[in-house]
DNA sequence: CTGAAAGCGCTTACAG
DNA sequence: CTGAAAGCGCTTACAG
């Protein structure tokens, strides 16, 4: 069963040039560690035989891969692409490869990820957020394996963050909703669970809205995804006593939620307005655009990068950082409308 | 520089259990080979230890990864996200793990990951359409490692493939949009180079025009992003005879395009239709939907799994397949406006 | 500048 | 059912 792996190895290289596989070694890693002469013939004898090293092999004699994993909650959606890109480019600069895998944002799964790229000789790694098991960070220091979070920032955390404040950022975004007149203020957030860039979104919501000593109104939690934002704006939308603004845990429930009020036939942001988090390209899409959080990927994405590499290459031991966010103000946030409010 | 990993090691679970490695790693491998008191032995000194086999070393020892990599042109939109989750809950249900990289849509950094992926011992490889320079299949074949094509069907190329039909199914859609009456269609293409489904797309386009006999229109090329949708609608807009339905290369640039159309003040459908294709969640997002080809992501990605992971345990020599595509009619095209027209 | 040789941490016939 | 030992394909001190 499976393959054999059958091309040519060192010793092939090295017999074909009359050299010993130490010096291929060489020529291939260090080259000007060789003689020119030398190294032009094992060159040809690499080129003629089609060698390309084994990975494994090499990994277990130099212990080292040059390979960075990540793990992400979801490639179903934007929401991690642009700052994941920033951030394999900048690897990439660096003389790294980088291997992706997703945890459907489930915990067990991201454990699994984790291992699986840790035991193919994962370098580093970057995982977004902070909220996972405390066996999982015993793991990656029985390991030394340096990792990095994204997304998130937590100066309590056990590990480095490059990140933002969601909590900060959301409540600026809800007292701004306040300031422009709403009373009745209803969320739309992603799943908190094992998730805590939704709770601290949850949280900063509330902050704003009991200072400004306004009625509870509901926190509706659902996957983050187009239809389940959709329904849960129905939902609210059902309610006796309607919100006269929905804020939504990112830009994809925000996008569902104005799907469906066009769909049933409300006015955004006459009726309703509606807000997202994240500021993907999505946000800029639907119409009337969505007023949002703007969180800065690439730049994180960027820095991710060469912290990480720092701290795989023993130059840094972690150095933590908050990234500004700010809103950006468009046309699915208006005050409400004194008819209906 | 860099960490040595310094994990416990099969031996050092051997010693502590007070037996031979290669008991331990029956163990590990096949448990059913060791009786019951060893093996909870051994497995109680795994746990003690925190033990994690070092996958480098098991790799070189039984040349085998369970580990099938994907280079997919881009994860800045969710083009390939679809096909690709189902893809990887397949794989994962035949205890595969995937391992994804991204091109950019570029053949030199698409071959430099495949090199990355075989190299790390990938044994099988999922790629995106046909067209790349011959060494790389050269460079497969060396290595002997099964490669399957998907989003794309061509049965003379040198790989199987899981795919559908990309002109055909373009030619079906502008067939459709000529039986509305539209005679005057452009296209906004997705760039040609190197890409296969690209190109296609723009043959079937053309296929249905001739054959209709209507006078030739711009067909524009730009990357696959919203913004250049965009730009190069508004560029086909000011044309002096303006077509009545642009075709899009895929719902990406589709939706660029409405979203230009409604800035500047056009009705779509009235004044100008759009189309787009793949029918991602975008398609439907938009407002109007677009009218787009629907692709069977979720069923091209399991079928693609499912034959990969065949040819890679030798259970098939590789048998392609050609999906099918149907159109899906929304609100983005209509009948053109005779005063129009 | 180059080579001989040990060693990386596993798996797997081969014996017993 | 279990162990001793070879071997997977590299890298890297250590000599020369």
């Amino acid at each position: 069963m499976g393959r054999m792996r059958s091309g040519p190895t060192l010793d092939d290289v090295a017999r074909r040039a009359g050299v010993s596989t130490a010096t291929v070694s060489r020529c291939l890693n260090s080259p000007d560690r060789v003689v020119e002469e030398t190294r032009e013939r094992v060159l040809k004898s690499v080129e003629a035989l089609g060698y390309t090293p084994n990975f494994a092999a090499r990994v277990m004699a130099a212990k080292r891969t040059f390979t960075i994993g990540a793990i992400i909650p979801t490639m179903e959606n934007a929401i991690f692409a642009r700052g994941l890109q920033a951030f394999q480019e900048e690897l990439h600069r660096r003389g790294y490869t980088l291997l992706v895998a997703s945890s459907a944002y489930r915990p067990e799964v991201e454990a699994e990820q984790i291992r699986a790229l840790v035991s193919r000789g994962a370098d580093g790694l970057l995982l977004i957020g902070h909220e996972r098991p405390g066996t999982v960070y015993d793991y990656l220091e029985r390991q030394s394996v340096p990792a990095l979070v994204a997304w998130s920032h937590d100066a309590g955390a056990r590990l480095t963050s490059i990140g933002f404040d969601n909590r900060a950022a959301m409540r600026a975004l809800t007292r701004e909703v306040i300031a422009q007149g709403h009373r009745r203020l209803a969320m739309i957030s992603g799943v908190q669970a094992g998730n805590d860039r939704a709770r601290l979104r949850v949280e900063g919501f509330r902050d704003a809205v009991d200072e400004a000593g306004l009625a509870a109104m509901p926190v509706v939690e659902t996957p983050y995804e187009i239809e389940h934002g959709a329904q849960a704006f129905e939902d609210l939308m059902a309610l006796p006593l309607r919100p006269t603004a929905v804020l939504c845990g990112n830009d994809v429930l925000g996008a569902g939620a104005l799907r469906r009020a066009q769909d049933i036939g409300l006015d955004v942001p006459r009726e309703v307005s509606i807000t997202g988090f994240d500021d993907i390209e999505l946000a800029r899409i639907v119409s009337p655009a969505l007023t949002t959080v703007h969180v800065p990927h690439r730049d994180m994405g960027r820095k991710a990068a060469r912290e990480l590499i720092d701290m795989v290459e023993g130059k840094s031991q972690g150095r933590s950082e908050t990234l500004a966010t700010d809103l950006r103000l468009r046309g699915s946030l208006c005050p409400p409308d004194p008819a209906i409010g």
